[in-house]
RNA sequence: GAGAGCAUAGCUCAGCUGGUUAGAGCGCUUGCUUGACAUGCAAGAGGUCGUUGGUUCAAGUCCAGCUGUUCUCACCA
């Protein structure tokens, strides 16, 4: 026989050696051949390459995860590519911050060297994160892993850039984008993070050009005042409009700018009159446009004002705000400073204040996806869950506006642009073409700039498959994907560009349903951090708890797009729900072992006539729980599919059949030698083994490591259970009649369990009990039952006749003596009785009261009646059997 | 400024299309060294489901307002 597993539950002893075993048997490899099945396929949301993974990458994967372990399980041909994005800015900020500390800057060591430097950090992050995710227990195929910017991802790249070109969907010009000074690049809109700050509103004088007197001005940002070309009023704002035509001052440098009249300005903000500096608002560089203004860009790239602010060149605009308004102050203009709340862009990477600012770029024209990428959804094609997120994606993707792509970063894909020197042609190539396809030109020069780390990321559902090859086996077989999960955070960034993407290019909606879920916070609620250090790292709960429990805890909090609370104490109780399994199993397994009991796998088996009334329970039980489950996480809501289990395994299995095994192997059920026994024996083992055996696969998707582990014990190290098939439910036996009459058994036994603790019975004393029930057959059949589990000395059936001395407890379907002797005190005894009876009476003329309700038992649906009328008529036989008690009082 | 989510036991949350006496885990109380498990077993205490109205035979459950809270979007300097 086989060694027993160990006895203490220790994930970290084989959840490492399980995946190698998986890995060996290469069961989450796809195959691209062509099947009678099903296929359900998965994008991995590709994780950054800027480092380890957290909480949230545990979250996304692990629903992922039991999505992929479900369809496998019911006979899908599933694939899963895994993948790691190279996540431009983020990595680029990490590698800048990592030259800093070694007192470099990138320029000082040149692109070439910095790219080098971000393919060796990819390749060890790369490795990082592919172990973590191993680690989680994810059933991908690791031999189609992706990275963003391997070769035939730049391919896909360049072939969306230049259809896009081709299609004069994507055009170059100076337009105001966002300026990150953190990053040294622009961003898109996407990008740039609104938050409410505590600001100054200043109030400057701008002094008449060729008079006496002022005009005031409120602005909050007046370090840019040197960028002003005009001052605007309102075209019908009366106090203005004696200054048509003349001209004011900008303070400190003097410079005579022009007071127009636009209708954009808002009489009642600030003083009514508006600095206008184009190079550094939206806003002002639309209304510089209709006056046909002056623009003036006033920044360098590292945020530093230049010639144009006179006595404050070279000063970093920060230090600048505040210099220029002491100044201000001093020449006596600042008339004064407001406090004002009001939104601040800043950067999604480095956190940085974003400015407005000029600047030559890439845009891609945004209109013409707008309508497909809303049928789409609209019309059923694309599924969010939960729906409510539709709202906001119709709402983003109907205000989107031109998506700015260029970025001046250098770890990404180059903008596939050669600028000719000679004639100023954009030729649009992968490579340096040999000449100008234009002018024939030879002098040609590569745009440095490289592309927003979202507009490859729009291509990755379809071109992990091998697309812009759209013959690849992959892209036939399992392109359009199945499910994308992903958390809310990201929809803007992504799920809305890959459906743009997705339907230009390969004119189909990348996937079907997107599942979206919540942040993981800390107990507290708030979000996990670095500055705040509360982050939790998945890999140091795996090493404790095992992958198992983090994933079942976060699997069972998970909940319809809203954020959940990371708790250790939730781990913990996953860890003992694991623990818990593990010593079922492990009894059941010790128990084989003992008697000699070899398994077939596979071929376990029982007869009809072989199951006694508690086998039928835990079946009908295990039927419910197939058809509801596999429900459940078709219907993505897993937190209550984790629950179902839990209860199931813990409450139902453990705590009862496993118990009421345990009672008749005590009563030499199956010890003795007799062919009766054998054959109870052999019934007994075949239906606990292959409820456990259920359990495990409906538990496999959720807990894989722990399922698996025992599945080797059970079978031997060859029986991959992640390719075993779902359960099904049992069919054509007659398990639901009697399942319903056990639950009486149970009743009685808890109605005892509560007398014996309400009435500090010692666990060594036995009591004597009559029974007086209707259902005598059932009690008889399970009278050790109520032996063992209820403490009882003996069980005595009876049918007319009252036991003296005795504590009666009623149920539904019997009444219960317990005989006490002289113990039993009568006033005591008659008192729990009225109260019980007053109970009952209220809540019957409650039901009497509905039934008695014509327009209840006309509008209410017959089967809800039907139930209320079965209700009551229970509780008046229970109440009939405490009157007859009491009449003997 | 616009929109969305949340508000149920001390804490974290379930409660699907309205239908018993509103559930679970943790915590708490009382007993248990019961041969799988103290990472456990058994029994319990604890909620007028934020507030005010409305719809309905029937409302944590649907509708509206209010309060609190979290978040998203938006070019008021």
């Amino acid at each position: 026989m086989k060694v027993l597993f160990e006895k203490k539950y220790d994930p970290s002893d084989f959840e490492d050696k399980i995946y190698e075993k998986w890995t060996e048997s290469n069961c989450f490899k796809a195959s691209n051949k062509k099947t009678d099945k099903k296929t359900y396929a998965i994008a991995m949301p590709p994780p950054n390459v800027t480092g380890k993974l957290h909480m949230g990458h545990s979250l996304d994967n692990t629903l992922q995860d039991i999505l992929i372990r479900f369809k496998r399980m019911m006979g899908f041909d599933v694939l899963w590519v895994p993948g790691v994005d190279h996540s431009a800015i983020a990595t680029e900020v990490k590698l800048v911050e990592q030259l800093r500390e070694e007192g470099l800057t990138k320029e000082e060591i040149g692109r070439e060297e910095f790219l080098k430097r971000a393919f060796a950090w990819k390749e060890k992050y790369e490795d990082n994160i592919l172990n973590q995710l191993k680690k989680l227990g994810v059933s991908c195929d690791f031999s189609r892993k992706r990275f963003t910017m391997d070769e035939q991802f730049s391919e896909a790249v360049f072939v969306f850039f230049k259809r896009l070109y081709d299609d004069g969907l994507i055009y170059r010009g100076k337009r105001i984008i966002n300026w990150c000074f953190g990053c040294g690049t622009s961003l898109s809109d996407a990008e740039v993070e609104h938050k409410e700050k505590d600001g100054n509103f200043y109030y400057i004088k701008y002094k008449l050009a060729d008079e006496d007197g002022y005009l005031e001005i409120a602005t909050t940002r007046p370090e840019t005042i040197f960028a002003d070309v005009a001052v605007a009023v309102n075209t019908d704002d009366e106090r203005y409009k004696k200054y048509a035509g003349k001209s004011v001052l900008v303070p400190i440098i003097n410079k005579k700018i022009p007071i127009i009249y636009d209708s954009y300005v808002e009489k009642d903000f600030g003083t009514g009159a508006l600095k206008i500096t184009p190079g550094h608002d939206p806003n002002d560089f639309e209304i510089g446009k209709r006056h046909n203004l002056e623009i003036i860009d006033l920044f360098d790239d590292k945020g530093k004002l230049n010639s144009f602010a006179g006595p404050f060149e070279g000063m970093d605009r920060k230090k600048a705000r505040k210099e220029v308004a002491k100044k201000l102050e001093e020449l006596g203009v600042l008339v004064k400073i407001e406090p004002l709340k009001h939104g601040v862009g800043h950067c999604y990477r480095c956190g940085e204040v974003v400015e407005p600012k000029l600047s030559m770029q890439w845009f891609v024209k945004m209109d013409v996806f707008k309508k497909p990428a809303l049928e789409v959804v609209q019309n059923g094609d694309i599924n969010f869950i939960p729906k409510r997120f539709e709202k906001i994606y119709f709402n983003w993707v109907e205000n989107v506006r031109d998506w700015c792509i260029s970025r001046q970063l250098w770890w990404g894909h180059f903008i596939p642009a050669y600028h000719c020197l000679d004639c100023g042609h954009i030729n649009i190539s992968r490579k340096m073409p040999s000449c100008c396809e234009k002018c024939r030109g030879s002098n040609l020069e590569q745009d440095g700039d490289t592309l927003d780390t979202w507009f490859s990321a729009a291509l990755w559902p379809f071109s992990i498959f091998g697309w812009p090859d759209e013959k690849s086996p992959d892209y036939l077989k399992f392109y359009p994907t199945d499910t994308l999960v992903t958390g809310y955070d990201i929809i803007f960034f992504w799920v809305a560009r890959m459906i743009f993407a997705g339907l230009y290019n390969t004119k189909k909606a990348p996937f079907k349903n997107v599942l979206i879920h919540g942040l993981v916070r800390d107990e507290q609620g708030r979000k996990m951090s670095k500055s705040l250090g509360n982050g939790v790292d998945p890999i140091d709960v795996i090493k404790l708890y095992g992958a198992d429990a983090l994933r079942f805890t976060l699997a069972s909090g998970v909940n319809a797009g809203n954020d959940m609370r990371y708790s250790e104490k939730k781990v913990v109780a996953s860890r003992n729900f694991a623990n818990k399994l593990w010593n079922a199993s492990r009894f059941i397994f010790m128990q084989l072992n003992e008697l000699d009991i070899k398994l077939n796998f596979n071929k376990i088996s029982f007869s009809d006539e072989d199951l006694f009334i508690e086998d039928r329970w835990i079946l009908y039980k295990l039927n419910v729980l197939i058809k509801e489950l596999t429900k459940n996480i078709e219907d993505y809501e897993i937190s209550v599919a984790c629950s179902k289990l839990y209860e199931f395994i813990w409450s139902v299995f453990c705590d009862w059949y496993i118990e009421l095994f345990k009672i008749k192997k005590a009563c030499g059920f199956y010890s003795k030698d007799s062919k009766e026994e054998e054959k109870n024996k052999k019934s007994a083992f075949s239906l606990i083994v292959y409820v456990l055996d259920s359990i495990l696969k409906l538990l496999h998707p959720f807990m894989p490591f722990i399922t698996q582990k025992i599945y080797f014990e059970l079978y031997g190290e060859d029986k991959i259970i992640s390719t075993q098939s779902w359960p099904k439910e049992i069919e054509n036996l007659d398990i639901e009649k009697k399942a319903k009459e056990f639950e009486k058994v149970i009743e009685v036994v808890g109605a005892l369990r509560n007398f014996r603790a309400a009435e500090n019975i010692a666990k060594k004393v036995k009591i004597t009990v009559y029974i007086k029930t209707n259902y005598f057959d059932i009690f008889k059949e399970c009278e050790q039952f109520l032996v063992h589990l209820a403490g009882c000395q003996e069980v005595n059936f009876i049918e007319e006749k009252e036991i003296e001395n005795s504590r009666k407890i009623v149920t539904d379907s019997a009444i219960i003596y317990v005989y006490l002797g002289d113990l039993v005190d009568e006033e005591k005894e008659k008192e729990k009785l009225l109260k019980e009876k007053e109970f009952l009476e209220k809540e019957i003329s409650i039901f009497e009261k509905k039934l008695s309700n014509d327009n209840f038992l006309n509008k209410a649906p017959q089967d809800v009646v039907l139930k209320e009328k079965e209700k009551l008529s229970s509780k008046q036989e229970k109440l009939s059997k405490i009157l007859s008690s009491l009449k003997n009082f």
